[in-house]
DNA sequence: TATAACTCCTGTAGTTACTACAGGAGCAAG
DNA sequence: CTTGCTCCTGTAGTAACTACAGGAGTTATA
């Protein structure tokens, strides 16, 4: 059994991550220790260092709970996984494909940028009236 | 001048927004009709209209902030302009490798995922130890 | 033994950029 | 005269933490 501070440092995650995840339900309050200090055991860590993983590859908090719940439970619903898996990969390419909307607009307004001129060009496009 | 309803309708920004860009500083306080209404200028309609297009191009509000009180100073600083661009540009650029990062490590997790096994590869594989 | 340094506790407020009310008021049309 | 529209202020909620304040117990050193 460790303290907030050992598993804090065997999970990766901060001791104010860990408290906050316990508050708000992610993980499962653990023990107290005689002095009512946190006492977490290597099951339990286990599971605070797959919850970090999984933020890691840029899951939600209620996934990485769901998922992490899912890891613990002898038979392991596998598809279960695999469709938050693929709906998330859904998301990360959205999001990807959104980015790349930006960077090719920036680079195509930037482009006459800082040539020396007084007024900006790419201020004067983005302030005209046309949507 | 126009209320705000029209501004909203206008500027493509929500009656709230625009009440939370007044509140937070984004853009200056308009003046009030008598009624207590709030009475917007086609400038400050314009200035809105810029600010929500920057926000569409995922600048955050407080360079929206910076380059809307640009573009109506009368000599516009262009290499400032360009210079929060290129900030912006960067900042795009990395979290679209982080992305990309995430959906490589993603597609290999679930690569052997859902085939019908009782244990799930891809939670077996991020509960290991190591890292 | 005293004291300094360290870890832990609870609880609250701040971050980003909004969104969603609650509760109220002015104004026009039916 | 009531319904409906727009507006007002103020507060609280969202995601996922982070950063204290203020206090208490534990450990190492002088």
């Amino acid at each position: 059994m460790a303290t907030i501070g050992k598993a804090a440092r065997q999970s990766g995650l901060s001791i104010e991550t860990i408290r906050f995840y316990e508050r708000s339900g992610v993980v499962p309050k653990p023990d107290r220790s005689a002095n009512n200090r946190r006492s977490y055991s290597t099951e339990q860590i286990g599971r605070l260092r797959l919850i970090r993983r999984l933020r890691d590859l840029g899951f939600g908090l209620t996934d990485a709970q769901v998922l992490s719940s899912l890891a613990i439970a002898p038979n392991a619903d596998c598809h279960a996984v695999l469709g938050i898996a693929q709906s998330h990969i859904k998301t990360v390419r959205s999001k990807m494909a959104e980015l790349r909307k930006f960077e090719a607009a920036l680079v195509e307004l930037t482009a006459n940028c800082g040539d020396g001129r007084v007024s900006c060009p790419m201020l004067a496009q983005l302030c005209g009236n046309d949507s």
